[in-house]
DNA sequence: GACTGTGAAATTCTTCACAGCA
DNA sequence: TGCTGTGAAGAATTTCACAGTC
């Protein structure tokens, strides 16, 4: 994902292996609806079952923190939130400036789970000077002339990008040049980054291509292959190509005016 | 992810790993590109750099489709195109329903990768009354009571779920029910379907924590252990616990009703 | 007796390195 | 010569199964 080097340091430090610490968050979402419900301790049986993965893995992931269970019993729910908040890094707070503010921008900020968790809109940002000053969420968003300032002022290391896909890399750039060092990418773009940031992406698209992998499989599985679900329409290779490539072009929102060539 | 029983009888030719199939979407929107600049071929060094992958994987990916490179020459980019999405399926039309017209759903409804990589959004679903009738992306959003009737009449075997935490199991039910065989849920919960139906799920605060964690320790490598890059915070477990799950329950759109002001 | 923690086996995925063909 | 296709090695992840502890 990175660049040059030999591959990352990585998942070294702590020995934390990157499949369990995917897996984390999802173990935190049952835990703090447990603990919601007040209830004292959960079996690995429990709350594998809460969040969706078996039993062993879940020991398993949690020995890599450490041995925070009690055999016979299970785990204590409290403290177990707070290990993995601790672990993630959640025991703290981190400003977070989102960039672009279209539909999905928009959705972004207002997304609950966002301010409480540790993470706190610290600005909103688009490129689009009629966008200046209007209210979303709750917070003005600025223009992106501001992005560097706003990045240093408020410590921000983590920068989501919800631009159209052909302002993703600039913006990617600026944000890093900032001083940002993790990013969260839903443009339909692949970013370069230098050694030492950190890329995830969401893509919507891609998604829903693996899925119609998987629905393509069992639709043939019934009939016989080469049979579709519905209308089959088979169009022009090119024609597709092209349309494909034009909408990727439009961003994450379609044609919604967000950040452009600033 | 499915049967009980021994996985796929894994008919023998179609042996595709999952995670190659999670790299086609990518490779093909590399080769759009190309395709749009009427690049007649592609070496794997190349196509991989475009895809942010190593060209050793792609060409190991490649080999499970078949041999549809030239040695010494490369691919050709319009006939990798056409085979990809064969094997995506994507040559085929996927009409889709979206639930769930919030902030959020309302830009997946607005997104153009949508529309033009074989997927069709058939109908746009909500819970509200009042959201009956307005029209979200030019398309007007239909009360759930339909979801059913829309469903088989469309024959819909693709929904996506942006309703709220809360509501998304029972949404879930509802679609299976009535003949959905694949689902991207983007509402923070997990979902219980039976076998034979694929879910994939996109959560956006999963992202940022996995993010948050690499940033922790990028911090902690610079300045010892527990230095946090901005204001820590240390919030009482128990109160952000409680404060997390209460934002989860609002839904990926936070407590917005619907769409935003257009 | 119940349930965790973990070596070891099994499986999946990635990378290497080179044979083979245009 | 240049680049694909692929066996084989290597690494990561998942699963098994059971010893250990409360």
């Amino acid at each position: 994902m990175a660049t040059g080097r030999t591959h990352r340091p990585a998942t070294r430090s702590r020995g934390i292996p990157e499949a369990t610490v995917a897996r984390l968050p999802l173990y935190l979402r049952a835990l703090t609806a447990l603990s919601e419900r007040s209830v004292p301790t959960v079996s690995s049986e429990e709350l594998a079952a809460a969040a969706g993965v078996n039993s062993a893995k879940l020991r398993k992931d949690f020995s890599y923190l450490g041995s925070y269970g009690t055999r016979g019993v299970g785990y204590d729910v409290e403290y177990l939130v707070y290990q993995i908040s601790r672990e993630l890094g959640l025991t703290q707070d981190w400003p977070v400036v989102i960039v672009g503010i279209g539909n999905l921008g928009a959705a972004l900020a207002n997304y609950g789970g966002f301010a409480s968790r540790g993470f706190r809109v610290a600005a909103l940002i688009d490129a689009d000077p009629a966008m200046a000053g209007k209210p979303v969420a709750g917070i003005a968003v600025q223009h992106t002339d501001q992005l560097e300032a706003i990045i240093r002022d408020n410590g921000v290391s983590i920068g989501v990008i919800a631009t159209p896909a052909g302002a993703a890399q600039q913006v990617c750039d600026r944000l890093v040049a900032a001083g940002v060092t993790s990013i969260l990418n839903f443009a339909p773009t692949v970013l370069t980054v230098p050694d030492g940031v950190d890329v995830r992406k969401v893509d919507l698209s891609i998604e829903l291509q693996i899925l119609a992998f998987h629905e393509q499989r069992k639709a043939g599985e019934e009939t016989g292959p080469e049979t579709g679900p519905s209308a089959p329409v088979a169009p022009t290779t090119a024609a597709a190509a092209a349309a494909a490539a034009a909408a990727d072009r439009k961003g994450p929102d379609g044609d919604v005016p967000a950040v452009m060539p600033a």
